[in-house]
RNA sequence: GCCGACAUAGCUCAGUUGGCUAGAGCAGCUGAUUUGUAAUCAGCAGGCCCGGGGUUCAAAUCCUCGUGUCGGCACCA
C-alpha cells in the first residue's frame, strides 16, 4: 500500500503539498485510521460535489467538511433534490471514481480567487472567512474547488462510500441566513468497515425507542392530542412506576423531602423569577378572572415557595426538596423527537438550599448519587462543567466563586471533567452528566446547577449564628433529567430488553392448558406480594403460540406451568432469548425474582 | 421556525398513467381444538384513504391551506 498523505508536526498534509514544500514525515496509508479516514472523507465530499455539479450544472457550493460521522457538503441549486436522488448521485460518483482523476492542487492569491469565483456568491462567502492572502484550489477532472485540503492523490482511491442523508442547513449555521441543501455521506477504506458501519446504523434503528415504544406498548402520541404530548400506555406506566419508586427511596435515604408545587402559578412570579422575560415565548399562559397564569416550565418557584413557608436556621441547612415535577415547554415543532424532546415532561427535580460552605459537599453527594444510578443501568458517563455564558445575570465575583467551587469539588475527589466555556445557564455555572449507552452513543441527562440568582430575586434567607439574615445558595439538580427522555434512552440502551428490576412485566406465566389457569393465578398473586408484575397467557391459542407471543414482549422470564408443575409445586422457567429451560421450586422461583428486583438499590 | 420527504384498518404495509365494491398479513371477535416450550384450523368484523378547500364527467391518486410524523438545520433557559 502506498501513502496517501504525510503526517508532519501533528498536521496532515497531502502528497502534492508535501512534495511542493519538501515536507517529510510519517506516511499515512489508506486504512481506517482516523487520519486516513479524514482525508478519504474529505476527498469523497469533493467527489460528491463533482457528481452534483455534473448532474445539476447550476449548483454552487459552500463548505464540505468531514464530521464525526462522515462528511457533508452544503450547496445550492434551483433543482429540487430529494432522497431518491442520492442513488443517482452515488452512481455518478462511482463513474467519476472509475476514471481515476488525479487530484491536483494549485495556489492563487485571494484576489485572483475572488475574480475567478465572482459569479459564485457562496464561494465568496467562504472566502470572507479565510484570513490568508493565498488560497488553494483543488482540481479533479473538470471540477475545481476552493479548499485547504488535505486530499487523496486521486479520486480512484475512493471506493467504499454511501450517501446517507439529505437535509436543509442554514448557511453558516445561522438561522437568519438562507437555507442550503446538505447531503451527508460516509466513506471507509475497506468494504468491511463500511458494512460494519451500515450494520451499526441498522442496529440503532432497530433500537429506536419510538419503534420499540410502539411495539412494546410503552407510550404513544396522537395527532388530535397535540404534538409533543406523550401518552403513557399500561406497560410504560408500569416501567415508569418502578423507576419512580426506586428513586423515591433513594431520595429519602439522602434526606430529600418530597414536596409538590402547583402546575401553574401567577405570571407575577414568573416575572420575579425572570422566566417571563427570558423564556416567556416558550411558556404556556392562560388568563382567568383577569389574572394571567403561566404553566410551569420548571419547578424551582414552587420549591422556593415551600422554602418560604417557614423561617430557616443555619442549623437546618442543607434543605433538600424533590418532586417528580411535570413541566411544559413549548419546544419548536422541528425539535420534537419521540420521547427525547417533548412539550410536557416530568423531571426528577430537586433543589438544595445550603450555605456557601456546603456547596462542595452537596455537589459531591449529588455526583455520588448520579454514579450509583448510572452504573446500575450499565452506563458509562462523563461530566462537563459549563461556565458563564454571554447572556448572564448576577455579579462577576459570585460567578467566579461558584465556578471555582464546582472545579474544586471535582478536583478534590479526583473526578475527570471537561469544560464547556460559556455553556452555563444564565443564572449560574453547572455540571452536566453525559452518559454513554450500550452502542456507544452519547446522551445528556443529569445536570447540577448553582444558582445565586433566584435566591436573590426572591430574597430568600436563613438566620445565621448571630441571628443575621443570610442568603442561601440554591442548587438545582436532576439526575435522569426527565422520565420521558431517560426511558427513551433506557429503551435504546437495552434494545427493549429491560432488566428484571425495571421491566414492565417481570414474568409471563403460560399455563399449558385450561386446567392449569388456577395455579397460574396463584403464582401471579404470590408475585404481586413480592412486588413483581406478571401476565398470564391463557388465551385459546396453542402453547407454542403463547410462548412466542410472550417472547415477543421481551419479558425477562417465562414460567410454564402444567400438570407436572402443579403436582410438584414447581415452575418451569424459560429465560429471555436463550432457549434454556430449567425447573425451580415455587420458593426458589419467588426468591430468585425477589433477589433480582431487590439487588438494585441506588 | 427553516429545507426536504411522508400520512391508506389498532399495527406493518400493497394500491399502475386520475377510472369497477380500496386490498393483504398481524392484532381483534365467533366457533372448533385443550395443546409441554417461537405462529392449530375455519368463519366474521375493521376504512370520512390525516382534516378543510379546490381542479375534474370522475380524486386515496392532481393543486392549495392546515395538522401530524420522519431526516437534518436552528433551538434546548
Amino acid at each position: 500500500m502506498s501513502a496517501i498523505a504525510i503526517k508532519h508536526n501533528d498536521e496532515i498534509v497531502d502528497l502534492v503539498t508535501a512534495q511542493e514544500q519538501g515536507i517529510e514525515g510519517e506516511e499515512i496509508e489508506l486504512d481506517n485510521s482516523p487520519e486516513a479516514l479524514d482525508v478519504l472523507r474529505h476527498s469523497t465530499a469533493h467527489l460528491m460535489a463533482q457528481a452534483i455539479k455534473s448532474l445539476y450544472p447550476d449548483a454552487q457550493f459552500f463548505v464540505g467538511p468531514t464530521v464525526k460521522e462522515g462528511f457533508y457538503y452544503d450547496f445550492k441549486t434551483e433543482a429540487e433534490i430529494g432522497e431518491a436522488d442520492l442513488k443517482k448521485i452515488e452512481k455518478q460518483m462511482l463513474s467519476f471514481a472509475k476514471k481515476k482523476y488525479k487530484i491536483e492542487k494549485y495556489a492563487i492569491s485571494k484576489a485572483e480567487a475572488q475574480e475567478k469565483f465572482k459569479d459564485d456568491p457562496l464561494k465568496l462567502a467562504v472566502m470572507k472567512r479565510i484570513p490568508d492572502e493565498t488560497v488553494s484550489i483543488y482540481k479533479q477532472g473538470e471540477f475545481e474547488d476552493l479548499c485547504r485540503g488535505p486530499h487523496l492523490p486521486s479520486i480512484g482511491l475512493i471506493r467504499y462510500f454511501k450517501l446517507t442523508k439529505i437535509a436543509g442547513a442554514y448557511l453558516g449555521g445561522d438561522s437568519k441566513n438562507e437555507m442550503l441543501t446538505r447531503i451527508y455521506g460516509i466513506a471507509f477504506a475497506t468494504k468491511d468497515a463500511l458494512k460494519a458501519h451500515m450494520d451499526m446504523l441498522a442496529e440503532a434503528e432497530k433500537r429506536d425507542h419510538r419503534k420499540l415504544g410502539n411495539e412494546m406498548k410503552l407510550f404513544t402520541f396522537r395527532e388530535e392530542v397535540g404534538a409533543g404530548f406523550p401518552i403513557w400506555l399500561p406497560a410504560g406506566g408500569r416501567l415508569r412506576a418502578r423507576l419512580e419508586s426506586l428513586l423515591f427511596k433513594a431520595h429519602r435515604k439522602r434526606g430529600y423531602e418530597p414536596v409538590r408545587g402547583p402546575e401553574m402559578l401567577r405570571s407575577d412570579l414568573w416575572k420575579t423569577s425572570g422566566h417571563y422575560q427570558n423564556y416567556g415565548e416558550n411558556m404556556y399562559f392562560t388568563n382567568i378572572d383577569e389574572i394571567e397564569f403561566g404553566v410551569k416550565p420548571m419547578n424551582c418557584v414552587g420549591h422556593i415557595k415551600v422554602y418560604e413557608d417557614e423561617l430557616h436556621s443555619y442549623r437546618d441547612l442543607p434543605i433538600k426538596y424533590f418532586e417528580y415535577g411535570v413541566v411544559h415547554r413549548h419546544e419548536m415543532t422541528g425539535a420534537l423527537h419521540g420521547l427525547f424532546r417533548v412539550r410536557e415532561f416530568t423531571q426528577d427535580d430537586a433543589h438544595i438550599f445550603c450555605t456557601v460552605d456546603q456547596i462542595e459537599e452537596q455537589i459531591i453527594e449529588v455526583i455520588d448519587f448520579v454514579h450509583k444510578i448510572m452504573t446500575t443501568f450499565g452506563f458509562e458517563y462523563k461530566m462537563m462543567i459549563s461556565t458563564k455564558p454571554e447572556k448572564a445575570v448576577g455579579d462577576a465575583e459570585v460567578w467566579e466563586k461558584s465556578e471555582a467551587a464546582l472545579k474544586s469539588a471535582m478536583e478534590k475527589h479526583n473526578l475527570d471533567y471537561d469544560i464547556d466555556e460559556g455553556g452555563g445557564a444564565f443564572y449560574g455555572p453547572k455540571i452536566d452528566i453525559k452518559i454513554l449507552d450500550a452502542i456507544g452513543r452519547e446522551w445528556q441527562c443529569g445536570t447540577v446547577q448553582l444558582d445565586n440568582n433566584l435566591p436573590a430575586r426572591f430574597e430568600l434567607e436563613y438566620n445565621g449564628e448571630g441571628n443575621e439574615k443570610i442568603q442561601p445558595v440554591m442548587i438545582h439538580r436532576a439526575i435522569l433529567g426527565s422520565f420521558e427522555r431517560f426511558i427513551g434512552i433506557l429503551t435504546e440502551h437495552y434494545a427493549g430488553e429491560f432488566p428484571m428490576f425495571i421491566a414492565p412485566t417481570q414474568v409471563a406465566i403460560v399455563p399449558v392448558a385450561e386446567s392449569h389457569k388456577e395455579y397460574a393465578k396463584e403464582l401471579s398473586d404470590k408475585l404481586i406480594d413480592i412486588n413483581a408484575d406478571s401476565e398470564i397467557y391463557a388465551k385459546n391459542d396453542s402453547l407454542n403460540k403463547r410462548i412466542r407471543t410472550a417472547e415477543k414482549t421481551r419479558v425477562p422470564m417465562i414460567a410454564v406451568v402444567g400438570d407436572e408443575e402443579i403436582e410438584n409445586k414447581t415452575v418451569s422457567i424459560r429465560d429471555r432469548r436463550t432457549r434454556e429451560q430449567y425447573t425451580l421450586s415455587q420458593e426458589e422461583f419467588l426468591s430468585l425474582i425477589q433477589t433480582k428486583i431487590n439487588e438494585v438499590n441506588f
